[in-house]
DNA sequence: TTTGTATTTCGTAAAAATACGAAGCAAAAG
DNA sequence: CTTTTGCTTCGTATTTTTACGAAATACAAA
């Protein structure tokens, strides 16, 4: 097969690996627990729904590398934060991305 | 393996139903394009950007199965439209999201 | 009925995502 | 120094996604 790669606008791509971070139900279900708290989280998150760690530990490495959230080691334990700012980045980036339709007249859609 | 399923709440499931239907550059032009129309897009999609028929069609039946779009037969043509009700749902489904994080002191993240 | 046009489905290949247990690692505690 | 604790990486299996060309389909037009 070709499975040829075809090259996209940078936004597209950067709007791309937000969402994809975000498609997946755990990584959801990590991403509102990092919110129930005041502050950064330092529990145990595998404790608060059913998965393996090591399963948890790649969601985590794929939140991570997407920007959405920071961890930082503090022996034993690691506190994990969301990023502020490429939080406030992806939002603006999805709201830009889905007020970009004017949706004028639902008739012609009929 | 188990590979086990996990059962998570109901509006994450959606909401990363809605994500993943995001999460490739070529389903965002695909939207993007559409979102160009003044009304529905009758045009040859393919011929906007390098990519195979058969993949196109691949792409816009993931669209249609996330209901983002819709589509409908008025040959020899598709009258592509965004779903402007889904459209809705998914932008409110995801402001919820992002709105339920207060961020408070962007301290307590440093 | 045959031809043309536009799209989808099928078959298939390759890559990426998902999940787990076992093993590894790093720092604190003993 | 050894043990414990908590997380990550490795190895691996399975499923899903992505991509394409070829074949099939559907209707309109000739």
């Amino acid at each position: 097969m070709a499975t040829e790669v075809i090259t996209y606008n940078e936004d597209l791509i950067k709007m791309a690996r937000i969402a994809k971070a975000l498609s997946h139900p755990a990584r959801l279900q990590i991403l509102n627990i990092l919110s129930k708290q005041t502050c950064c989280y330092s529990g145990n998150i595998a404790g608060e729904f059913p998965i393996a760690l090591s399963t948890l530990s790649q969601h985590l490495k794929e939140l991570k590398d997407s920007g959405l959230i920071q961890g930082e080691i503090m022996h034993p334990n690691i506190r994990y934060c969301i990023n502020p700012e490429n939080w406030h980045l992806a939002k603006e980036l999805i709201d830009k991305f889905f007020n970009g339709y004017s949706l004028i007249t639902e008739e012609c859609c009929k």
